[in-house]
DNA sequence: TTTTTTGCAAAACCTTTGCAGTTGG
DNA sequence: CCAACTGCAAAGGTTTTGCAAAAAA
C-alpha cells in the first residue's frame, strides 16, 4: 500500500545542467534519456508516460514504454522527478522543480489548479498541529468542488 | 481524468434496512448483493474488492470479484458506499456511514490515521478561503509524515 | 415470466520484468 | 571492452465488459 518514497528535490536550471549530474553519477546519457528529460524540461504541466513515450516533437524518434518508466523511476530515485496522481487516469510526472507543485482538482468538473507550496503553509500547519502530520499535496493533491461548482451545488440547496 | 463523482451519502442502520431500501429502488437482493454488504456492514476499516470477494467467514461461499466490482459500483451510485485511495493498491469500499470518515498516510512507514470531518473543519475552511475549493479527504487522503517520522527525520536534520 | 444479476472468460488499462542485443563511456 | 541501457514481448495487478445461464420479484 505504498505511497511514494519521498525524495529530497534535485533541480537542475536545463536539460544540459541535468544531463551533466546524471554522467556524475554514473548514470549514462542515452537516447532514450535524453528524450525523456527534454519532454519533462518543454512541458507544460505533467505528462503521463504515454505522453511522454509519444509526445515529442514531429521528428523525435518514439521512446518505448518500458524504457519510459524504467527512466522516470530512476529519476524519481535521484530527485529529479516527480508523480503525482490527480485521478484514476494514469500517474503523471514532472521535474522535481515543477514537482514541488502541488494540487487541487475538482471532483466534479476535473479542473486542476495548481499551487506554490507557501501557499498551503497556512493549511500545512493547522495540519500538523492538529494531527502531528507533515502534509503536502504533490502526490495526492486536495480533491473538492471547485469555486465553480460549489456555487452550482449552493445555487440548488443554499446553505 | 475522472476522480470519483460525488454522491450524497445514504446511511442505513444495519443490513436489514439497505436491504430494503434496495428493494425499494427496484434493485434486487441476490447472495452477491448480500453478501458485500453484509461483508462492508461487519468490516472495521475500508476493504478492497479482493477482500470483498473471499473475506467474508468460513462458511460463507465466495462472490465472484466480477459481481463485487459491479455491486460496488451500483452501492456507490446510490450513496451507500464510497471508496479510497490509501496508496498504490487497489481502491478500498466502505459504507457510506464509514466513508465518511477521512484519512492520513504517512508516505515514509504508511501509517494509516482516520478523522472525522469535524476535526477537518478548520482544514477546509482555510482551504476554502484560500482556493475557493470545498475539499474532502475521504478519496485521496492527506499525504505526509506522520508524527514517529516527523520526529525521526528532524532527528536527523533538525530545523 | 420478465428483468436483473450472476459466474466465467476475456479484455482493457497501467505498470513491471526478462532477455538478448545495442551503446555510451 | 563492459556495464548500463534499449526495444520487444510477456506478465502482473486492478478493473471492466460480453454473454449465456440462473435467480429474484
Amino acid at each position: 500500500m505504498t505511497v511514494a518514497p519521498h525524495r529530497a528535490p534535485l533541480v537542475f536550471a536545463d536539460l544540459d545542467a541535468a544531463l551533466t549530474a546524471l554522467r556524475q553519477r554514473g548514470l549514462r546519457v542515452s537516447a532514450a534519456r535524453r528524450a525523456v528529460l527534454e519532454r519533462l524540461f518543454t512541458a507544460e504541466g505533467p505528462l503521463s508516460a504515454e505522453e511522454i513515450a509519444h509526445g515529442g516533437p514531429e521528428t523525435a524518434e518514439r521512446v518505448d514504454l518500458a524504457s519510459v518508466y524504467r527512466n522516470l523511476e530512476a529519476l524519481e530515485e535521484l530527485g529529479l522527478v516527480g508523480h503525482v496522481h490527480l485521478g484514476h487516469g494514469p500517474g503523471r510526472y514532472a521535474l522535481a522543480s515543477e514537482g514541488e507543485q502541488e494540487y487541487l482538482v475538482c471532483e466534479r468538473c476535473d479542473a486542476v489548479r495548481s499551487a506554490a507550496p507557501a501557499e498551503l503553509e497556512g493549511v500545512r500547519r493547522d495540519i500538523e498541529g492538529r494531527f502531528g502530520y507533515r502534509a503536502r499535496f504533490g502526490h495526492f493533491p486536495i480533491v473538492g468542488l471547485c469555486p465553480r461548482c460549489v456555487a452550482a451545488a449552493d445555487a440548488n440547496a443554499p446553505s
